[in-house]
DNA sequence: GTCTATACAAAGATAGAC
DNA sequence: GTCTATCTTTGTATAGAC
């Protein structure tokens, strides 16, 4: 089971509706086309009201981000309870970063407000890779080399004509 | 020697001036915090007279996002002209990028367009990566992965307590 | 819970005088 | 080459009515 074994903060069902029109929103156009206008008006409705159910438009990005944590950890803790090998959680994780990259990139862009996080959800979303290397360093020295990878695609920034497939069979191998 | 060979942009004395204090505030400051109001207010003039220099903001990116690269580029390419090994070069790449965090999240981070790059630098700035390892593919995932832990460094991103030192010895081991 | 109206700030950019 | 004045857009956020 991939259940999460962290207080997650509760949400009325508003804020509920509201942060799933957020995430169309950025994992549309990105965190940059996030306006509290442009999200009210996703939602029907003008942007102050929007205030009655969040204090502010941080508390937005703070929510997505946990959501994004959650994401990916679940998926990649999920695969390697079924296969536990430094090529299955490379492939998760790419995976994952690729449903919703804009997401992804929210998570593990900018500064990280830490105190803003419910406990142990960093730790348990890296857990994967201490899972599959069975040593902390070595775990870091993969997700790094992982998100990299991921946040280079995305960005478009690998050269054109690479082969990205290969590479990250290059990496996979570099770390077994 | 580290001479480029690439053709660089020819810069009036005045436009390199408004770009030195357009870099000086990004790597004070992120590039968040460039705004032509205030790259003026740095060189004692307003922002309209930017205007006859420079075509528009994104100009100033562009001519940042070269100069980042050459740096980068020259910094690894001295290195590996002494010392063609793995950590040598990885070791490079980190410092670079430490002495400009901003310029250097600036460089590789969002999108890029190659189109105003000028001919062969993109390729000339990650060649080092190729002649440390002697396969593209390899070069690749190795500068994704040195990539990777810059910026999470950069970021604050590694948890704290984290030996980030010790990341970057596995990465120069995988790689060996 | 939503609205209108509004305050407030900052940004990129242009026109035209000097 | 620089200025002032201005346009235009966009954003976050609050007050107070309904």
């Amino acid at each position: 089971m991939t259940d999460i074994p962290i207080e997650l903060p509760a949400r009325s069902s508003r804020q509920a509706e509201i942060l799933a029109a957020a995430r169309r929103r950025v994992e549309a156009e990105g965190w940059e086309a996030l306006s509290m206008r442009a999200l009210a008006a996703d939602l029907g409705i003008r942007a102050p009201s929007l205030y009655k159910h969040l204090p502010n438009k941080d508390a937005v990005r703070t929510q997505l981000l946990i959501d994004a944590f959650v994401q990916m950890g679940q998926a990649c803790w999920q695969v390697i309870e079924a296969e536990a090998s430094v090529p299955a959680l490379l492939r998760a994780y790419r995976a994952t970063a690729a449903e919703s990259p804009e997401l992804y990139r929210l998570a593990t862009s900018g500064p990280l407000d830490r105190a803003a996080l419910p406990d142990g959800l960093e730790e348990w979303s890296g857990q994967p890779f201490f899972t599959v290397v069975g040593n902390p360093v070595i775990a870091q020295a993969l997700w790094a080399a992982a998100h990299g990878l991921t946040i280079l695609e995305l960005d478009g920034r690998l050269p054109p004509g690479s082969d990205v497939e290969a590479a990250w069979g290059e990496l996979a191998e570099a770390f077994d």
